[in-house]
DNA sequence: CGATAGTTTGACACAGCTCAATAGGCGTGG
DNA sequence: CCACGCCTATTGAGCTGTGTCAAACTATCG
Protein backbone atom coordinates (compact mmCIF):
# COMPACT_ATOMS: atom_id res chain seq x y z
CA UNK A 1 0.00 0.00 0.00
CA UNK A 2 1.43 3.53 -1.10
CA UNK A 3 1.47 5.89 1.72
CA UNK A 4 0.08 9.30 0.33
CA UNK A 5 2.66 12.23 0.24
CA UNK A 6 2.11 14.78 2.63
CA UNK A 7 1.97 17.23 -0.32
CA UNK A 8 1.65 21.22 0.08
CA UNK A 9 -1.59 22.30 -1.96
CA UNK A 10 0.64 24.86 -4.08
CA UNK A 11 2.73 22.06 -5.59
CA UNK A 12 -0.94 20.73 -6.91
CA UNK A 13 -2.22 21.97 -10.47
CA UNK A 14 -5.25 24.40 -9.40
CA UNK A 15 -7.47 22.40 -11.46
CA UNK A 16 -7.01 19.18 -8.93
CA UNK A 17 -6.87 21.33 -5.73
CA UNK A 18 -10.76 20.07 -4.71
CA UNK A 19 -10.74 17.09 -7.07
CA UNK A 20 -12.71 13.96 -5.93
CA UNK A 21 -10.49 11.87 -8.30
CA UNK A 22 -7.64 12.88 -6.32
CA UNK A 23 -8.57 11.56 -3.04
CA UNK A 24 -10.76 8.48 -4.11
CA UNK A 25 -10.12 8.10 -7.76
CA UNK A 26 -7.02 7.50 -10.09
CA UNK A 27 -5.47 10.38 -10.29
CA UNK A 28 -4.93 9.42 -5.96
CA UNK A 29 -2.06 7.46 -7.42
CA UNK A 30 0.05 10.13 -8.31
CA UNK A 31 2.49 12.59 -7.29
CA UNK A 32 2.16 16.20 -7.88
CA UNK A 33 4.54 16.24 -10.80
CA UNK A 34 2.81 13.59 -12.43
CA UNK A 35 -0.77 15.79 -11.40
CA UNK A 36 1.04 18.72 -13.46
CA UNK A 37 1.95 16.74 -16.21
CA UNK A 38 -1.50 14.90 -16.42
CA UNK A 39 -3.24 18.63 -15.85
CA UNK A 40 -0.83 20.46 -18.58
CA UNK A 41 -3.18 17.63 -21.27
CA UNK A 42 -6.69 17.31 -19.08
CA UNK A 43 -9.47 19.71 -19.47
CA UNK A 44 -12.93 19.78 -17.29
CA UNK A 45 -16.16 20.09 -18.74
CA UNK A 46 -19.77 20.29 -18.51
CA UNK A 47 -22.16 18.29 -20.71
CA UNK A 48 -25.90 18.12 -20.36
CA UNK A 49 -28.15 15.14 -19.64
CA UNK A 50 -28.76 13.02 -23.14
CA UNK A 51 -24.93 13.72 -24.24
CA UNK A 52 -23.32 10.85 -25.92
CA UNK A 53 -20.11 10.45 -24.20
CA UNK A 54 -18.49 7.42 -26.21
CA UNK A 55 -20.21 5.36 -28.98
CA UNK A 56 -20.52 1.03 -29.26
CA UNK A 57 -17.75 0.56 -32.28
CA UNK A 58 -16.19 3.96 -31.88
CA UNK A 59 -12.54 4.82 -31.50
CA UNK A 60 -11.42 5.53 -28.47
CA UNK A 61 -9.85 8.70 -28.51
CA UNK A 62 -9.92 10.09 -24.73
CA UNK A 63 -10.39 8.98 -21.11
CA UNK A 64 -11.74 10.79 -18.48
CA UNK A 65 -12.85 11.00 -14.52
CA UNK A 66 -16.32 11.79 -13.60
CA UNK A 67 -16.24 14.61 -11.24
CA UNK A 68 -20.39 15.01 -11.05
CA UNK A 69 -23.21 13.49 -12.14
CA UNK A 70 -24.15 9.91 -13.52
CA UNK A 71 -23.09 8.11 -16.40
CA UNK A 72 -25.45 5.37 -18.16
CA UNK A 73 -22.78 2.34 -19.59
CA UNK A 74 -25.68 1.22 -22.48
CA UNK A 75 -25.30 -1.83 -24.85
CA UNK A 76 -27.78 -2.24 -27.72
CA UNK A 77 -28.93 -4.80 -29.83
CA UNK A 78 -29.85 -4.58 -33.22
CA UNK A 79 -33.29 -4.60 -33.14
CA UNK A 80 -32.99 -1.45 -30.88
CA UNK A 81 -33.64 -3.74 -27.44
CA UNK A 82 -31.66 -1.74 -24.78
CA UNK A 83 -29.83 -2.77 -21.71
CA UNK A 84 -27.62 -0.30 -19.14
CA UNK A 85 -24.91 -2.35 -18.10
CA UNK A 86 -23.62 -0.06 -15.43
CA UNK A 87 -23.77 3.69 -14.30
CA UNK A 88 -20.68 5.87 -13.35
CA UNK A 89 -20.37 8.11 -10.41
CA UNK A 90 -17.90 10.84 -9.11
CA UNK A 91 -14.94 9.82 -9.35
CA UNK A 92 -15.04 6.63 -11.42
CA UNK A 93 -13.12 6.81 -14.33
CA UNK A 94 -14.85 6.51 -17.57
CA UNK A 95 -13.25 4.42 -20.99
CA UNK A 96 -12.36 0.99 -22.06
CA UNK A 97 -8.29 0.57 -21.75
CA UNK A 98 -6.10 -1.27 -23.14
CA UNK A 99 -8.65 -0.89 -26.61
CA UNK A 100 -8.61 0.70 -29.62
CA UNK A 101 -12.28 0.33 -30.03
CA UNK A 102 -15.36 0.83 -27.46
CA UNK A 103 -17.58 -1.77 -27.06
CA UNK A 104 -20.39 -0.01 -25.51
CA UNK A 105 -22.10 3.19 -25.16
CA UNK A 106 -21.59 6.00 -22.61
CA UNK A 107 -24.40 8.89 -21.76
CA UNK A 108 -24.96 11.21 -19.53
CA UNK A 109 -27.85 10.20 -17.42
CA UNK A 110 -27.57 13.62 -15.93
CA UNK A 111 -25.78 16.72 -16.17
CA UNK A 112 -21.79 16.16 -15.64
CA UNK A 113 -19.07 17.58 -15.30
CA UNK A 114 -15.84 15.81 -16.71
CA UNK A 115 -12.07 16.26 -16.52
CA UNK A 116 -11.13 14.14 -19.88
CA UNK A 117 -7.67 12.96 -21.24
CA UNK A 118 -6.01 12.29 -24.44
CA UNK A 119 -5.37 8.37 -25.01
CA UNK A 120 -1.95 9.02 -25.43
CA UNK A 121 -1.83 10.98 -22.12
CA UNK A 122 -3.33 8.33 -20.27
CA UNK A 123 -1.26 5.81 -21.77
CA UNK A 124 1.98 7.13 -20.92
CA UNK A 125 0.95 7.54 -17.06
CA UNK A 126 0.06 3.72 -17.01
CA UNK A 127 3.33 2.75 -18.31
CA UNK A 128 5.07 5.70 -16.05
CA UNK A 129 2.96 5.25 -13.12
CA UNK A 130 2.92 1.42 -11.67
CA UNK A 131 0.41 3.10 -9.09
CA UNK A 132 -2.10 4.40 -12.02
CA UNK A 133 -2.25 1.53 -14.02
CA UNK A 134 -2.80 -0.48 -10.43
CA UNK A 135 -5.58 1.97 -9.40
CA UNK A 136 -7.04 1.40 -13.26
CA UNK A 137 -6.55 -2.72 -12.45
CA UNK A 138 -8.19 -1.87 -9.12
CA UNK A 139 -11.59 -0.04 -10.69
CA UNK A 140 -11.68 -2.46 -13.17
CA UNK A 141 -11.93 -5.55 -10.69
CA UNK A 142 -14.82 -3.92 -9.04
CA UNK A 143 -16.82 -3.01 -11.83
CA UNK A 144 -16.06 -6.52 -12.34
CA UNK A 145 -17.68 -7.72 -9.02
CA UNK A 146 -20.61 -5.11 -9.57
CA UNK A 147 -21.57 -6.33 -13.35
CA UNK A 148 -21.28 -9.91 -11.90
CA UNK A 149 -23.55 -8.64 -8.61
CA UNK A 150 -26.33 -7.13 -11.23
CA UNK A 151 -26.40 -11.03 -13.03
CA UNK A 152 -27.76 -12.11 -10.27
CA UNK A 153 -30.42 -9.04 -9.81
CA UNK A 154 -31.23 -9.37 -13.95
CA UNK A 155 -31.12 -13.48 -13.91
CA UNK A 156 -32.31 -14.62 -10.74
CA UNK A 157 -34.68 -11.72 -9.24
CA UNK A 158 -38.31 -10.48 -9.12
CA UNK A 159 -39.31 -7.14 -10.75
CA UNK A 160 -39.90 -5.66 -6.78
CA UNK A 161 -36.77 -7.31 -6.12
CA UNK A 162 -34.94 -5.56 -8.82
CA UNK A 163 -36.62 -2.28 -8.12
CA UNK A 164 -35.71 -2.61 -4.48
CA UNK A 165 -31.95 -3.36 -5.40
CA UNK A 166 -32.02 -0.61 -8.08
CA UNK A 167 -33.01 2.14 -5.16
CA UNK A 168 -30.81 0.84 -2.62
CA UNK A 169 -27.73 0.73 -5.17
CA UNK A 170 -28.56 4.58 -6.26
CA UNK A 171 -28.75 5.46 -2.86
CA UNK A 172 -25.79 4.20 -2.04
CA UNK A 173 -23.68 5.74 -4.35
CA UNK A 174 -24.54 8.86 -5.75
CA UNK A 175 -23.29 10.93 -2.66
CA UNK A 176 -19.88 10.17 -2.31
CA UNK A 177 -19.49 12.04 1.12
CA UNK A 178 -22.89 9.72 1.88
CA UNK A 179 -21.94 7.86 5.76
CA UNK A 180 -22.66 3.99 4.83
CA UNK A 181 -23.76 3.47 8.31
CA UNK A 182 -26.71 6.04 8.23
CA UNK A 183 -30.01 4.39 7.92
CA UNK A 184 -31.68 7.27 6.57
CA UNK A 185 -31.49 8.45 2.25
CA UNK A 186 -32.98 10.96 0.08
CA UNK A 187 -31.99 11.56 -3.41
CA UNK A 188 -33.14 12.56 -6.96
CA UNK A 189 -33.30 9.75 -8.90
CA UNK A 190 -30.86 10.12 -11.60
CA UNK A 191 -32.67 8.19 -14.16
CA UNK A 192 -36.01 8.07 -16.19
CA UNK A 193 -38.25 5.45 -15.26
CA UNK A 194 -37.35 3.72 -19.05
CA UNK A 195 -33.70 4.34 -18.16
CA UNK A 196 -34.24 2.18 -15.14
CA UNK A 197 -36.43 -0.18 -17.17
CA UNK A 198 -33.71 -0.82 -19.43
CA UNK A 199 -31.37 -1.24 -16.22
CA UNK A 200 -33.58 -4.15 -15.01
CA UNK A 201 -34.28 -5.57 -17.65
CA UNK A 202 -38.32 -4.47 -16.94
CA UNK A 203 -40.98 -2.36 -18.81
CA UNK A 204 -41.80 1.05 -17.52
CA UNK A 205 -45.27 0.28 -16.10
CA UNK A 206 -43.49 -2.84 -14.44
CA UNK A 207 -41.14 -0.62 -12.96
CA UNK A 208 -43.85 2.04 -12.21
CA UNK A 209 -46.21 -0.36 -10.42
CA UNK A 210 -43.15 -1.41 -8.50
CA UNK A 211 -42.50 1.88 -7.18
CA UNK A 212 -45.77 2.66 -6.23
CA UNK A 213 -46.01 -0.87 -4.22
CA UNK A 214 -43.13 0.42 -2.41
CA UNK A 215 -44.56 3.85 -1.95
CA UNK A 216 -48.14 2.76 -0.67
CA UNK A 217 -46.05 0.05 1.36
CA UNK A 218 -44.21 2.93 3.15
CA UNK A 219 -40.83 1.52 2.73
CA UNK A 220 -40.31 5.13 0.14
CA UNK A 221 -41.53 8.05 -0.66
CA UNK A 222 -41.75 9.95 -3.84
CA UNK A 223 -41.78 13.68 -4.62
CA UNK A 224 -42.47 15.62 -8.70
CA UNK A 225 -41.79 12.05 -9.75
CA UNK A 226 -38.07 12.12 -8.90
CA UNK A 227 -37.10 12.69 -5.49
CA UNK A 228 -36.84 9.65 -3.35
CA UNK A 229 -36.82 9.61 0.60
CA UNK A 230 -36.31 6.07 2.22
CA UNK A 231 -36.61 6.63 5.53
CA UNK A 232 -35.30 2.57 6.53
CA UNK A 233 -32.98 1.38 4.62
CA UNK A 234 -32.88 -2.53 6.09
CA UNK A 235 -36.88 -2.39 5.35
CA UNK A 236 -35.90 -1.25 1.59
CA UNK A 237 -32.57 -4.18 2.28
CA UNK A 238 -35.18 -6.57 3.22
CA UNK A 239 -37.11 -6.44 -0.29
CA UNK A 240 -33.96 -6.72 -2.30
CA UNK A 241 -33.49 -10.24 -1.81
CA UNK A 242 -30.41 -9.96 -0.93
CA UNK B 1 10.42 -31.96 -10.75
CA UNK B 2 13.72 -30.87 -10.71
CA UNK B 3 14.98 -27.57 -12.24
CA UNK B 4 18.40 -26.93 -13.48
CA UNK B 5 21.01 -24.81 -11.26
CA UNK B 6 22.48 -22.93 -14.22
CA UNK B 7 19.59 -21.45 -16.49
CA UNK B 8 20.21 -20.19 -19.41
CA UNK B 9 17.74 -17.18 -20.56
CA UNK B 10 16.14 -19.64 -23.49
CA UNK B 11 15.57 -22.91 -20.83
CA UNK B 12 11.79 -22.87 -19.77
CA UNK B 13 11.06 -25.21 -17.04
CA UNK B 14 9.44 -28.67 -17.74
CA UNK B 15 6.18 -27.71 -15.95
CA UNK B 16 5.62 -24.46 -18.57
CA UNK B 17 6.92 -26.10 -21.65
CA UNK B 18 3.49 -27.24 -23.28
CA UNK B 19 1.40 -24.70 -20.92
CA UNK B 20 -1.67 -23.08 -22.51
CA UNK B 21 -1.23 -20.31 -20.02
CA UNK B 22 2.48 -19.65 -21.58
CA UNK B 23 0.82 -18.92 -25.02
CA UNK B 24 -2.29 -17.04 -24.72
CA UNK B 25 -2.49 -16.57 -20.61
CA UNK B 26 -0.64 -15.02 -18.10
CA UNK B 27 2.20 -16.52 -18.11
CA UNK B 28 3.10 -15.74 -21.39
CA UNK B 29 4.36 -12.31 -20.15
CA UNK B 30 6.86 -14.04 -18.30
CA UNK B 31 10.51 -14.33 -19.27
CA UNK B 32 12.15 -17.66 -18.24
CA UNK B 33 13.79 -16.39 -15.34
CA UNK B 34 10.63 -15.47 -14.16
CA UNK B 35 8.79 -18.66 -15.24
CA UNK B 36 11.56 -20.67 -13.44
CA UNK B 37 11.09 -18.55 -10.09
CA UNK B 38 7.20 -19.19 -10.63
CA UNK B 39 7.12 -22.73 -11.73
CA UNK B 40 9.41 -23.26 -8.50
CA UNK B 41 6.25 -22.46 -6.40
CA UNK B 42 3.57 -23.80 -8.26
CA UNK B 43 1.50 -26.78 -8.31
CA UNK B 44 -0.04 -28.92 -11.05
CA UNK B 45 -3.46 -30.44 -10.26
CA UNK B 46 -6.30 -32.37 -11.28
CA UNK B 47 -9.90 -32.13 -10.05
CA UNK B 48 -13.34 -33.50 -10.12
CA UNK B 49 -16.40 -32.09 -11.54
CA UNK B 50 -18.33 -31.13 -8.63
CA UNK B 51 -15.22 -30.17 -6.80
CA UNK B 52 -15.59 -26.39 -5.12
CA UNK B 53 -12.23 -24.58 -5.99
CA UNK B 54 -13.21 -21.10 -4.19
CA UNK B 55 -16.03 -20.12 -1.80
CA UNK B 56 -17.99 -16.48 -1.65
CA UNK B 57 -16.62 -14.83 1.68
CA UNK B 58 -13.75 -17.04 1.75
CA UNK B 59 -10.06 -15.83 2.35
CA UNK B 60 -8.15 -16.08 -0.97
CA UNK B 61 -5.17 -18.27 -0.42
CA UNK B 62 -4.32 -19.07 -4.26
CA UNK B 63 -4.84 -18.21 -7.99
CA UNK B 64 -4.04 -20.46 -10.58
CA UNK B 65 -4.52 -21.19 -14.48
CA UNK B 66 -6.97 -23.13 -15.60
CA UNK B 67 -5.41 -25.96 -17.77
CA UNK B 68 -7.95 -27.98 -19.02
CA UNK B 69 -12.05 -28.43 -18.60
CA UNK B 70 -14.77 -25.62 -17.72
CA UNK B 71 -14.83 -24.01 -14.12
CA UNK B 72 -18.16 -21.96 -13.19
CA UNK B 73 -18.54 -19.04 -11.13
CA UNK B 74 -21.12 -18.73 -9.33
CA UNK B 75 -23.02 -16.47 -6.97
CA UNK B 76 -26.10 -17.42 -4.92
CA UNK B 77 -28.72 -15.40 -3.22
CA UNK B 78 -29.80 -16.25 0.62
CA UNK B 79 -32.66 -18.21 0.07
CA UNK B 80 -30.69 -20.49 -2.61
CA UNK B 81 -31.34 -19.32 -6.08
CA UNK B 82 -28.38 -19.24 -7.48
CA UNK B 83 -27.03 -17.63 -10.72
CA UNK B 84 -24.02 -18.55 -12.71
CA UNK B 85 -21.66 -14.84 -13.34
CA UNK B 86 -19.23 -16.64 -15.51
CA UNK B 87 -17.31 -19.78 -17.02
CA UNK B 88 -13.67 -20.25 -16.93
CA UNK B 89 -11.83 -22.24 -19.83
CA UNK B 90 -8.47 -22.53 -20.54
CA UNK B 91 -5.82 -20.57 -20.38
CA UNK B 92 -8.00 -18.10 -17.43
CA UNK B 93 -5.99 -16.78 -14.47
CA UNK B 94 -8.61 -18.01 -11.83
CA UNK B 95 -9.08 -15.67 -8.43
CA UNK B 96 -10.06 -12.14 -7.64
CA UNK B 97 -6.60 -10.47 -7.84
CA UNK B 98 -6.11 -7.33 -5.16
CA UNK B 99 -8.73 -8.51 -2.92
CA UNK B 100 -8.32 -10.46 0.33
CA UNK B 101 -11.90 -12.33 0.25
CA UNK B 102 -13.38 -13.57 -2.34
CA UNK B 103 -17.65 -12.55 -3.59
CA UNK B 104 -18.11 -15.20 -5.60
CA UNK B 105 -17.34 -19.51 -5.54
CA UNK B 106 -15.78 -21.31 -8.17
CA UNK B 107 -16.67 -24.93 -9.13
CA UNK B 108 -15.41 -27.58 -11.43
CA UNK B 109 -17.83 -27.79 -14.00
CA UNK B 110 -16.26 -30.44 -15.74
CA UNK B 111 -12.87 -32.48 -14.84
CA UNK B 112 -10.65 -29.75 -14.55
CA UNK B 113 -6.67 -29.06 -14.55
CA UNK B 114 -5.01 -26.33 -12.80
CA UNK B 115 -2.25 -24.58 -12.10
CA UNK B 116 -1.40 -23.17 -8.61
CA UNK B 117 -0.19 -20.55 -7.06
CA UNK B 118 0.58 -18.93 -3.58
CA UNK B 119 -1.30 -15.58 -3.10
CA UNK B 120 2.02 -14.16 -2.12
CA UNK B 121 3.75 -15.75 -5.65
CA UNK B 122 1.19 -14.09 -7.61
CA UNK B 123 1.09 -10.32 -5.52
CA UNK B 124 5.26 -10.49 -5.85
CA UNK B 125 5.07 -11.39 -9.65
CA UNK B 126 2.23 -8.49 -9.97
CA UNK B 127 4.85 -6.04 -8.27
CA UNK B 128 8.13 -7.68 -10.70
CA UNK B 129 6.78 -8.06 -13.42
CA UNK B 130 4.63 -5.29 -15.10
CA UNK B 131 3.59 -7.60 -18.37
CA UNK B 132 1.82 -9.98 -15.57
CA UNK B 133 0.09 -7.24 -14.26
CA UNK B 134 -0.82 -5.98 -17.50
CA UNK B 135 -1.92 -9.60 -18.85
CA UNK B 136 -4.18 -10.03 -15.09
CA UNK B 137 -6.08 -6.11 -16.12
CA UNK B 138 -6.25 -7.31 -19.64
CA UNK B 139 -8.14 -10.85 -18.84
CA UNK B 140 -9.88 -8.31 -16.07
CA UNK B 141 -11.13 -5.96 -18.78
CA UNK B 142 -11.83 -8.79 -21.00
CA UNK B 143 -13.95 -10.72 -18.28
CA UNK B 144 -15.75 -6.87 -17.84
CA UNK B 145 -17.00 -7.01 -20.92
CA UNK B 146 -17.90 -10.34 -21.51
CA UNK B 147 -19.93 -9.87 -18.23
CA UNK B 148 -21.73 -6.83 -19.54
CA UNK B 149 -22.96 -8.68 -22.91
CA UNK B 150 -24.58 -11.64 -19.98
CA UNK B 151 -26.44 -8.72 -19.04
CA UNK B 152 -27.74 -8.09 -21.86
CA UNK B 153 -28.51 -11.56 -22.33
CA UNK B 154 -30.28 -11.96 -19.29
CA UNK B 155 -32.12 -8.44 -18.66
CA UNK B 156 -33.35 -8.56 -22.73
CA UNK B 157 -33.66 -11.62 -24.65
CA UNK B 158 -36.10 -14.19 -24.77
CA UNK B 159 -35.45 -17.93 -23.58
CA UNK B 160 -34.90 -19.00 -27.26
CA UNK B 161 -32.37 -16.54 -27.91
CA UNK B 162 -31.00 -17.02 -24.33
CA UNK B 163 -30.08 -20.37 -24.84
CA UNK B 164 -28.73 -19.96 -28.58
CA UNK B 165 -26.59 -17.58 -27.41
CA UNK B 166 -24.87 -19.95 -24.54
CA UNK B 167 -24.54 -22.64 -27.23
CA UNK B 168 -22.56 -19.88 -29.27
CA UNK B 169 -20.18 -19.17 -26.86
CA UNK B 170 -19.44 -22.64 -26.19
CA UNK B 171 -19.33 -23.36 -29.11
CA UNK B 172 -16.68 -20.46 -29.81
CA UNK B 173 -14.84 -20.81 -26.01
CA UNK B 174 -14.66 -24.98 -25.41
CA UNK B 175 -11.86 -25.65 -27.60
CA UNK B 176 -8.39 -23.32 -27.21
CA UNK B 177 -7.43 -24.25 -31.37
CA UNK B 178 -10.63 -23.87 -32.50
CA UNK B 179 -10.38 -21.76 -35.91
CA UNK B 180 -13.37 -18.88 -35.39
CA UNK B 181 -13.50 -18.88 -39.43
CA UNK B 182 -15.34 -22.43 -39.80
CA UNK B 183 -18.67 -22.49 -39.56
CA UNK B 184 -19.08 -25.80 -38.47
CA UNK B 185 -18.99 -26.82 -34.36
CA UNK B 186 -19.32 -30.31 -32.60
CA UNK B 187 -19.01 -30.07 -28.61
CA UNK B 188 -19.70 -31.94 -25.16
CA UNK B 189 -21.41 -29.37 -23.57
CA UNK B 190 -19.79 -28.50 -20.14
CA UNK B 191 -22.92 -28.25 -17.81
CA UNK B 192 -25.86 -30.01 -17.12
CA UNK B 193 -29.14 -28.60 -17.93
CA UNK B 194 -29.95 -26.94 -14.40
CA UNK B 195 -26.10 -25.26 -14.49
CA UNK B 196 -27.25 -24.16 -18.46
CA UNK B 197 -30.81 -22.53 -16.32
CA UNK B 198 -28.70 -20.97 -13.36
CA UNK B 199 -26.38 -19.32 -16.13
CA UNK B 200 -29.09 -17.71 -18.19
CA UNK B 201 -31.80 -17.21 -15.23
CA UNK B 202 -34.65 -19.38 -16.72
CA UNK B 203 -35.67 -23.15 -15.30
CA UNK B 204 -34.38 -26.61 -16.31
CA UNK B 205 -37.67 -26.97 -17.96
CA UNK B 206 -37.72 -23.54 -20.30
CA UNK B 207 -33.80 -25.08 -21.47
CA UNK B 208 -34.71 -28.48 -22.22
CA UNK B 209 -37.87 -26.84 -24.26
CA UNK B 210 -36.02 -24.47 -26.10
CA UNK B 211 -33.29 -26.79 -26.95
CA UNK B 212 -35.80 -29.62 -28.47
CA UNK B 213 -36.84 -26.63 -30.46
CA UNK B 214 -33.70 -25.59 -31.96
CA UNK B 215 -33.07 -29.52 -32.52
CA UNK B 216 -36.31 -30.13 -34.33
CA UNK B 217 -35.94 -27.11 -36.06
CA UNK B 218 -32.63 -29.05 -37.60
CA UNK B 219 -30.07 -26.06 -35.98
CA UNK B 220 -28.52 -28.37 -33.78
CA UNK B 221 -28.34 -32.03 -33.46
CA UNK B 222 -28.19 -33.70 -29.91
CA UNK B 223 -26.76 -37.17 -28.88
CA UNK B 224 -26.67 -38.68 -25.51
CA UNK B 225 -27.95 -35.26 -24.10
CA UNK B 226 -24.28 -34.20 -23.65
CA UNK B 227 -23.02 -33.97 -27.22
CA UNK B 228 -23.92 -31.12 -29.72
CA UNK B 229 -23.26 -30.59 -33.22
CA UNK B 230 -24.10 -27.33 -34.76
CA UNK B 231 -23.89 -27.65 -39.06
CA UNK B 232 -24.25 -23.85 -39.57
CA UNK B 233 -22.99 -21.41 -36.70
CA UNK B 234 -24.30 -18.56 -38.53
CA UNK B 235 -27.63 -20.37 -38.34
CA UNK B 236 -27.50 -20.74 -34.79
CA UNK B 237 -26.57 -16.63 -34.54
CA UNK B 238 -29.35 -15.65 -36.13
CA UNK B 239 -31.04 -17.02 -33.34
CA UNK B 240 -29.43 -15.55 -30.50
CA UNK B 241 -30.91 -11.97 -30.83
CA UNK B 242 -27.56 -10.09 -31.74
C1' DC C 1 -52.61 28.22 -20.44
C1' DG C 2 -51.74 24.69 -23.96
C1' DA C 3 -48.09 21.60 -25.47
C1' DT C 4 -45.03 18.09 -24.52
C1' DA C 5 -42.70 14.49 -22.22
C1' DG C 6 -42.79 11.53 -18.55
C1' DT C 7 -45.55 8.66 -15.37
C1' DT C 8 -49.36 6.02 -13.57
C1' DT C 9 -53.16 2.95 -13.92
C1' DG C 10 -56.21 -0.54 -16.02
C1' DA C 11 -57.49 -4.64 -18.80
C1' DC C 12 -55.87 -8.37 -21.01
C1' DA C 13 -52.34 -11.62 -23.29
C1' DC C 14 -48.66 -14.69 -23.19
C1' DA C 15 -43.79 -16.31 -22.15
C1' DG C 16 -41.89 -18.74 -18.96
C1' DC C 17 -42.73 -20.97 -14.28
C1' DT C 18 -44.64 -24.78 -11.37
C1' DC C 19 -45.97 -29.22 -10.57
C1' DA C 20 -46.35 -33.86 -12.16
C1' DA C 21 -45.60 -37.76 -14.94
C1' DT C 22 -42.68 -40.17 -18.28
C1' DA C 23 -38.51 -41.32 -20.66
C1' DG C 24 -33.66 -41.99 -21.27
C1' DG C 25 -28.71 -42.75 -19.85
C1' DC C 26 -25.54 -45.14 -17.06
C1' DG C 27 -23.40 -47.64 -13.38
C1' DT C 28 -23.92 -51.70 -10.26
C1' DG C 29 -24.70 -56.32 -9.24
C1' DG C 30 -26.81 -60.62 -10.17
C1' DC D 1 -26.14 -59.93 -20.59
C1' DC D 2 -30.15 -58.16 -18.38
C1' DA D 3 -32.45 -56.00 -14.34
C1' DC D 4 -32.58 -52.60 -11.23
C1' DG D 5 -32.07 -48.04 -9.25
C1' DC D 6 -30.62 -43.52 -9.60
C1' DC D 7 -30.09 -39.36 -11.74
C1' DT D 8 -30.91 -36.31 -15.49
C1' DA D 9 -33.70 -34.81 -19.15
C1' DT D 10 -38.11 -34.37 -21.60
C1' DT D 11 -42.88 -33.55 -22.10
C1' DG D 12 -47.51 -32.08 -20.66
C1' DA D 13 -51.07 -29.16 -18.39
C1' DG D 14 -52.24 -25.34 -16.03
C1' DC D 15 -50.90 -20.96 -13.57
C1' DT D 16 -48.91 -16.42 -12.83
C1' DG D 17 -45.79 -12.50 -13.21
C1' DT D 18 -44.59 -9.49 -16.36
C1' DG D 19 -45.36 -7.62 -20.97
C1' DT D 20 -48.55 -5.17 -24.25
C1' DC D 21 -51.71 -1.81 -25.49
C1' DA D 22 -54.42 2.04 -24.37
C1' DA D 23 -56.03 5.80 -21.71
C1' DA D 24 -55.66 9.16 -18.06
C1' DC D 25 -52.89 11.87 -15.18
C1' DT D 26 -48.93 15.21 -13.78
C1' DA D 27 -44.93 18.13 -14.05
C1' DT D 28 -42.57 21.44 -16.56
C1' DC D 29 -41.95 25.13 -19.55
C1' DG D 30 -42.66 28.27 -23.17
Amino acid sequence: MTVRQDVHSDDIPVLCQSCEARHRGVCGALDPDQLVALARSSSKHKVEPGAELMGDAEAIHSYSNVLSGVVKLTKTLSDGRQQIVGLQFAPDFLGRPLKAENVISAEAATAVSLCSFPKVTIERMMKESPGFERRLFSQALSELDEARGWMVTLGRKTASEKVATFLLMIARNIDPTRDPAVNFAAFDLPLTRADIADFLGLTIETVSRQLTRLRTDDVIRIENNRHVTVENLSRLERRSGA
